[in-house]
DNA sequence: ACAAATTTAGACACTCTTGTCTAATTCGTC
DNA sequence: GACGAATTAGACAAGAGTGTCTAAATTTGT
């Protein structure tokens, strides 16, 4: 009698797996619809799911929504300090390099699903849970731009960048990097990646006219636009 | 019949004056709690008026939010334009003078209750509402970035900026200038006017570092590292 | 002061949602 | 195959919110 409609997804594989799903499902149901908007059972739908497992997994809506946030704010933390990880200390190509990091970190990290979803939950419900976000804040920017200024120092260090203040270069380096996502961001949607290219292209460039000493070999032609003047 | 050319001078009570203090409250709830999370009955005890006249003058949950929203981009756009104005044609000191359009734009326009309320909504419902969103896309950064990037583009003519395209220098221009500033514009926050302060003069440094002529006869020293070739 | 228009408070029907409960079914594991 | 744990569908109570309606009170224009 029991006919399992179940037309896109695999059968429940285990206990976590099926924790996993429902996070996963909620995190896209609150970002669509906002918190008050969101409903349970379409959550319970969207991840295939009876709405009592949800209620036996997290206990209620609230406590849900958390769980939602914590996840995306450690895979999201993750990836960014992964990335960082491939920050070029010793640049052959100091412009090809650093666009290529801005690129990863837009890529991997800022415009991906969890990074989109993330900030897009801090936006709309930031207020409501000042708590759980000042958490975020402490965790994420208070953690990630440091560990960017201080990757700028180094090279700054090394020689191949004049800055005064590595923090405040973090800062408008990303702000230069993204200044061409920002209507994007705003509405939510993703931008193409050619969009993001354009934007890291640009950005860095920027930066490199800011920041940048002629020193490093390899970049001389596009340093020659700056020592024309 | 109506044509009155009465003085309608006090707030207490008139009939505009009741759908302005609606559009008004209905700003701030929407703000708070979101779209669906907004209770009607809540918008009307904060207007000061009883929950039918609502359903009067609006008829409908879904046409006072889109009230609401043309209302606020109408005069966020207003308040651009007007601070465009003023932007520094002739400059004397090209760094003070960008510092205080940038100080202008952000206080004026971005930071104020205007602003912030047009981005929260954006920001939370535009995803529900493409087409309304899509207009306030065209007659916002649509109409404002362009006549941003013209003024630009006159201080290039005019010999005291080095820019390629006016348009990417004048997106630039705006995120370096709120680089500082993103952490608390993501979570709906007013930030303290030093931090505008500071945010405006390290974007307009760099901008200056990146894009100036070290013609501008005051702000030399600044220019000397770029000078240094 | 009078008459028309507007506003008000409250009741109301209706819908939707949350969270609980139960009994049947399925899964994981031995 | 069998047993305990997890999952399921469905009904359910309780609460909240929208939008309508009405009769009374208030404001506004003349």
């Amino acid at each position: 009698m029991k006919l399992h409609v179940s037309p896109d997804t695999f059968p429940p594989r285990g206990h976590e797996a099926k924790r996993l799903s429902i996070v996963d499902s909620a995190a896209t149901v609150f970002c669509r619809e906002g918190f008050a908007g969101a409903n349970i059972d379409l959550i319970a739908a969207e991840a295939g799911v009876s709405r009592q497992t949800i209620y036996n997994h997290h206990g209620d809506k609230e406590k849900l929504f958390v769980a939602v946030v914590r996840d995306l704010t450690e895979r999201c933390n993750a990836g960014i300090f992964a990335t960082i990880a491939t920050f070029p200390d010793l640049p052959g190509d100091l412009e090809a390099d650093l666009i290529g990091f801005a690129m990863r970190l837009n890529q991997n990290c800022i415009c991906n699903r969890d990074g989109k979803f993330l900030r897009k939950l801090i936006q709309t419900e930031g207020e409501r849970y000042p708590e759980l976000f000042a958490e975020w804040r402490e965790q994420g920017p208070g953690r990630t731009w440091p560990a960017i200024a201080a990757r700028f120092a180094r090279l700054a260090y090394g020689g191949y960048l004049a800055i005064d203040d590595p923090d405040v270069a973090a800062r408008q380096f990303l702000g230069l990097v993204n200044a061409e996502l920002q209507t994007t961001f705003m509405l939510g949607g993703s931008p193409r990646e050619d969009e993001v290219l354009q934007s890291a292209t640009n950005g860095v460039r920027t930066f490199l006219r800011a920041f940048g000493k002629r020193r490093s070999a390899t970049s001389v032609e596009k340093q020659s636009a700056l020592a024309s003047a």
